[in-house]
Order: structure tokens, then sequence, then C-alpha cells
DNA sequence: AAAAGTTGAGCAATCGATTGCATATTTAGA
DNA sequence: TCTAAATATGCAATCGATTGCTCAACTTTT
């Protein structure tokens, strides 16, 4: 009956019960200021007229979109997609919904992404700044608008936004100890070149781990690449050609953990009794290797619930935007064989 | 200057240049009627404004959202993620954006989200149903609202819906066959009791791939259970109780075959030598098992790519929508390490 | 040079819900 | 019984872009 094939409006609501649109609304959202023996009816008539929201029209109105952008390098990775699934629970928890997009960790596309949520009307935006992004200006023109604005895992100091981090330093630091107490001495470490302060972190704790413990770090055991299972095989054979004897390796990431236990094997080493191997990242195939990988878990769902919840403060309590509000979440080291050498 | 701090809207270009809005969204829209020196004014203007389009408006005059909902198990699966990359790519290139909603299996959560969506005014839906689906009334009255639907990977055959899934059968023949001729010859298979399509494919081609090599089939050698990495340490035990010979397992699961590697591994059997081991799916830890698992890629992304081009075309021809619209994809086997007998 | 056709742009309604400002109806208080 | 205070609802503008229709100014045709 309706004209749009199907779709009832709150007038056709109104039409039936012979009150008005305004009435309806008020209805809908339970507005004091309507009777509840109205409401009923409202309710009622709702239902039989099969009436579904133009949340659309609500928003063009009301300015509220009920939307949130997210935009991470890809989801096509468990972290990644695992903080999403943590910032959904809690969205929609409140009638929010989700729209992720993905900067492949590419400047350019990043920008675009944050325009097309800019115009599908966002309510705000969480991101994940992608690898490539040294610019931040499409960020803070987010800000200039009055969207809030929350970064997690990779932010950046540029901005004073709502920022959601684990505590690399801590993950780095127990997990080295944690070698340190299973009688490794010589503890190699893979990192990256590349400036990202995760990387940075974790080295910082894994000397500071070291000192504590009065063991001498030495250059030759630090090895840089990009962190992939292929530059993990290629700094393990590197160790190995540099000559220095080690009995540990910690790596930042847990797929160079992998290509370094690979090449180990082929060498004959047996893990973890002639050298322990520890990752970052407790990466879904990390509990099926073999022997099962230690590392550091980044506690991903959390990170997604702290990030919306954090978005939602910001939301309602614009004056804080002002403030920066950073969380710090505390990593989990998961013990497993790869470094089990007492039992 | 603008009211809405700071957003400029099309009459605020109008007004900074003697013209009507109307006239700007035509220019805007690129509109014939409109002189092109018209045009590049407004384009003009726009910079210098720094006009955003709003989305909810035209979406709701317009009746075109540019939002696609995608209905997913979780995100937090590398096949789902992977297929919402891909329907991310092709809908980004038309200008649209994706709504990832999950229904974490649960029937409830799924009619929920596809309300959500409704509500949301997306202009369709892609999905893949839930495992506990199986009422389909919410999909059927998005159809009934004329509005496209394309169902990927966990189909029904109750709807006539756009549909995009893998040949399964051909996958797991392909893989038998493989087996077959890597010199197995008494060939287990794990599968699943549930009457999910995909399993009793997947079953069905390992049953012909036996008979078309003249093995005879030895029910003792299928064994039952949810195929997650404990159902194939357990599959695989009881394989061993049942004491009947085999030296190949086909799991239509990577998680259950790799349980079913722990434990080979565990029982002193030497894989691929003594047994050798293939999966179903390709899952990314498969590439890092030791051995690697040889395994069925489901051609991920290029199932979002069909997916979303099977939802355009829809779009475009709402008639077709009368004809089911059923896509095959070509799987293709993984030869790994876990089956590699003969070199 | 008058009629017919093109071209470029404006007018005003519309999409569906929300909301500030009345208005009408009750109820309570004096 | 009459006014003040609640209570319940209606009116009409509004959000920003789109679009069918109208109209004016030229251009072309004959």
């Amino acid at each position: 009956m309706a004209k749009n094939s199907g779709k009832a409006t709150i007038h056709d609501i109104a039409e039936q019960l012979n009150i008005t649109a305004s009435t309806v609304s008020r209805a809908l959202n339970d507005n004091p200021r309507i009777s509840d023996a109205t409401k009923k009816l409202v309710h009622k008539m709702a239902r039989q007229l099969n009436y579904q929201p133009n949340n659309i029209a609500s928003a063009l109105r009301s300015g509220k979109s009920k939307l949130i952008g997210v935009v991470v390098p890809t989801t096509n990775r468990n972290f990644f997609s695992s903080v999403a699934r943590g910032i959904d629970d809690v969205a929609n928890k409140l009638n929010y919904q989700v729209i992720i997009s993905q900067s492949y960790d590419s400047y350019e596309k990043e920008v675009q992404n944050i325009e097309a949520l800019m115009s599908a009307r966002v309510d705000g935006i969480i991101a994940s700044v992608s690898k490539n992004t040294e610019n931040f200006d499409h960020f803070k023109s987010v800000m200039d608008k009055g969207i809030p604005l929350v970064l997690f895992d990779r932010i950046t100091n540029e901005l004073d936004v709502g920022q959601v981090v684990i505590d690399d330093y801590q993950g780095a630091y127990q997990i080295v100890e944690h070698l340190i107490q299973q009688g490794y001495t010589r503890i190699a470490h893979f990192t990256s070149p590349k400036k990202i302060n995760i990387y940075k972190e974790r080295l910082r704790g894994y000397l500071d781990a070291l000192f504590d413990h009065n063991i001498e770090p030495d250059p030759a055991l630090i090895v840089e690449s990009n962190m992939q299972l292929e530059d993990g095989k290629n700094s393990m054979i590197e160790l190995f050609e540099r000559n220095v004897p080690f009995d540990a390796v910690f790596s930042s990431s847990d797929y160079a953990a992998m290509g370094a236990m690979q090449v180990l094997k082929q060498n004959g080493k047996r893990i973890p009794q002639d050298v322990g191997v520890a990752g970052f990242g407790n990466e879904p195939f990390t509990s099926f290797t073999d022997p099962s990988l230690t590392t550091v878990d980044q506690v991903n769902i959390s990170m997604g619930h702290v990030a919306a919840e954090t978005f939602f403060d910001l939301l309602q309590n614009p004056k804080k935007a002002t403030i920066q509000q950073k969380t710090v979440l505390k990593p989990e080291v998961i013990f497993r064989d790869s470094t089990k050498r007492n039992s």
C-alpha cells in the first residue's frame, strides 16, 4: 500500500491511527511527552505495517548517522579483524553500525577512505595508521570538523586524539626475562629498521631485560629486517654467518620467528633444547607450529573494545577531545614449547 | 561560515556563484544540461569551500545509499575477511562503501544484523549464512523488498538469489586423486555430520575419486566430527582405535588436518612417508606447519570479487533477480610436503 | 523574419524523520 | 467554580540533495 513498495513510514502509521507523524516519531523514540496508551498503539501498528525506521532520513535530520568508520591496513590479518570485531561488539550493543575500510597500507588509499567515510557522514572514525602515512592532514581535518577520532596500535604523536595501544615494552621485557629464566643467555633479537614505535619499544624492552639481569647486550645479536617469514629465514642465516654464539631468538614478529624456526631445524638445531625461539603477536598459527611458539598476545579483542569505548566517551563528551586520552593495554606472554627448557 | 560548523552545502556554493542549488547539483553530477563553463566554476568553488557531498541527503532523496551490507559468521577468520576484502575491492571502485556485520554463527544475531542493515538502507546485501540458520524468512523479506541479495559459500537452495560457491566436489576429487597418485591407497576421510552442503560435496568428491581409481571405499575410514583442531586429534585417535590400516588422511578442514598431524607425530608416524595428510581451506597456517600441509585453496579474494560483481549485476538488472544466478568457482589444490611421497 | 528547435538554468516539491513552538485537554489547587 | 500547572498532541520548518517541469535566451530552418 505504501508508495515505496512495501516500505511503511511513520506517516503511514500516523494515518492509520489518525494522529500525526510527530507523535509517531516521539512514540517510537519513547519520548516522555507521549502517553503510554499511544505508544502501545503506535508500536502495535508499526509491527502490523512491518515498519522499519529509515535511518537515512533520521540521520539527515538529526545529524547522527549511527555509523562508525573503521580504517585498518587490512582486515585480512588476524590482529585487525579481531580488533574490528571488538569494536563491532561494543558498537552493535549501542545500535551503531560499523563501516570497515582498508588502506592496504597506502597513504593515498587511506586519504580516500577517510573522505569516503566523511561523505557517508559517519559519526566518528577509529583507525590504525597505514605504514606509509607520514602526513596527518586528513586526520586533522576530521578533528577540525569536530568528529571524534580514535587511533589504535599504529598511532602517531602528532595528533591529540584518543589512542589505544599495548605496552610493547612490557611485553618484550617479560618475554626476554622468561628466556633468561629458562637459562638462555645469548639471546638474539630480530627487529625492524623502520622507525615504527612498536619495534623501538620492543627493542627497548629486550635491552632493559638483559641489563636488569646483568647480561651484556651484543650488537652482533641484533638483526634488522622487514620481519616477514622470508626475512626471518634470512636473519637466521645472517646470524649463523656472523658466527657469534647464541642460544635463543626473540623476534619482534611471529612470522619472522617462524622463518627462524625453519632455518634452525634445517641446520639440525633442536628447539627449545639447543635454541629457544620467541615471537610477538600471537598469530593464530603460532599454536600450531612444531614446537608451538612462545609469543606475546596483543589482546586484540580487548583493544577493539577499549577503542570503541574511548570513541563513545569522546562522542558524549566532546570537550574531552582536547585532553588526549591514551589507554595502554597490558599484553600477555603466552608460554609455549619453543622456549620450554626447564619443565 | 556555513552554519553547520565548516560543512559547506551545495547551497553555499550556489550562493557564492549566484546560481541555484539545482544547477550546482547537476554540475557536480556532470549532468549534460549544464554548460562546461558553469561546471568548472562550480567545481572550483566546491574545492574552495572544501565542500564534501552529504551522502545521507543524497541517499534520502535518490533512494540509493551506496552502501552494501555484508553479513558473515565472523571477520576473524581468514576466509571471510578475504572475501570481504574482495567485495570491498570491487565496491570501492564503484564508489560504494561496505558495512560488515558478523553473525557469530547465531541465527538470532543474523536476523538482527539484516534488520539493522535494512534500517541503514543499504542498497543490497551479500551474505554467508550462519551455521545455525534453518529459517530463511529474514532473507526472503529482503528479497521481497526488491533488494538485491547475494549469498556466498554457505548458501541455501531455498532462496532464488545470486549465489557464489566453489566447487567443493572438484577440490576434494582432485586432492584425493593426488593422494592416490602419490601411492596412498588406504585413504581416510574426516567429515562433518552436519548437513552442510560443502561437507557433503567434499565427501562425494572423495568417494568418486576412490571409485574412479578402483579403490573400494571403507566406511571404517570415514570419521565424523565438528572439524576443529581438537576434533581432528580425536578423529585420529578414533582411527587408531578402530584398528584399520590407513596410509593417508583427507580432512575436510585444515584445522582437523592439523590436529591429525599432531597425533600422528606423537605416535611416531612420519609424514608424508608413513601417512599422507591433506586438508581443505588453505588457511594461512598451513604453509607454516611441519611438514607444510597439502590443501585446497578456496580462492577467497576471487569469491569476493565475483560476489560483488554478481551483486552489481543484480542491482542494474532487477529483472535478472528472477533467474537464479549461480557462479561456481574452481578451487585450486595446493600441493605441499605433507603428501609428497614421490619427489 | 517568423516558427521551430536547442541549450542552460531556475522553481518548487520531495525523500522520511525530528523538533521547537504552539495548542488543546486534563488535573490540581485555591 | 476559576485559574495555574501538567499532560498529550499537532503544526510546520528543517536537514541537503535530487529531479520533473517550466521558462528564457539563443540558434537554426525555411
